[in-house]
DNA sequence: GCTAATTCTTGACAGTGTAAAGAATTGGTC
DNA sequence: GACCAATTCTTTACACTGTCAAGAATTAGC
């Protein structure tokens, strides 16, 4: 499988960045680095991990980041019911798996491969361009420790 | 089609929230009532729905009645990146279409029909039992008026 | 090194949703 | 109809997410 497309390293990033007429600042690779290392993390969580590398780091520069890499297409931006909004690295179509109980978020390959997977069977005069698929359902961990609580 | 089993009236939604073993109240009767009215609305516009209709209610009562009835599947809560929660009377399986330029959020029937009308290819050993679709484009609407802005 | 544009820091703010304690209402029973 | 226990509503306060604005610092290009 050819994974280089979608895992960018650190030059990589600041090829993305320029490319897409962002600016190069360490608090950028930072915040792509931290959101690499813990996909699925939420903005403050991103937030302490990146103040972990560089020292400090305002708030509003965290979200200015993700906001600006997501809105260019190199993070992705998700947000599942009853969560913050929380960042992944992978850009390619893909879905997600949670848990009603916990707050576990996990992968999946999409089957088909290529965006949008799926195609509505009336699109109302919309012009689709992605169909987003999460599946709810129970974790394993959660099944095993008594599932019915 | 048997729609009568999830069009529920108000005399419906008393049955159903004595089923679930909620008390029948004139504030969850006119918040179901105002969900009805007004789908695909957030908390605060229901608030304000319900408080044209009884003259007086407390946020709190909105969301504890909000969370009560999403939580025995008497009404649906959606929640779309970049946006509160909405809320849906329609229980079935359906899927939703949202403008990514303004917040429209129209109902797109399923093609298939019962949930879970799609199955993963991996279920990493969750139990899953819903999966949730939603078509992101850009609505007619937004496609006249410029599409590019 | 210098300049213009972008980005970061700092502080304040709006909106969503929850927590807790006491008052009011509901449903069941007498 | 009255009473009681349980639930629900009101009120107030709070945590959290995310944005706005102004000035300082940094970046990119020359």
């Amino acid at each position: 499988m050819n994974q280089s497309e979608f895992s960018h390293d650190q030059l990589d990033v600041a090829e993305a960045l320029r490319a897409a007429g962002l600016q190069v600042t360490a608090q950028r690779l930072a915040v792509y680095h931290a959101v690499q290392a813990t996909p699925h993390a939420i903005a403050d969580e991103i937030c302490q991990a990146v103040r972990l590398e560089l020292g400090v780091i305002s708030r509003q520069a965290v979200y200015d980041a993700l906001n600006a890499m997501s809105e260019h297409g190199i993070i992705r931006r998700i947000q599942p019911a009853g969560s913050a909004a929380r960042y992944e690295h992978r850009v390619d179509n893909h879905h997600h798996l949670a848990c009603r109980n916990c707050d576990n978020l996990i992968d999946i390959d999409c089957a088909i491969g290529e965006a949008p997977c799926l195609v509505a069977e009336h699109d109302h005069g919309y012009q689709i361009d992605e169909a987003e698929v999460t599946y709810w359902g129970i974790c394993p961990d959660c099944l095993s420790h008594g599932g019915s609580s």
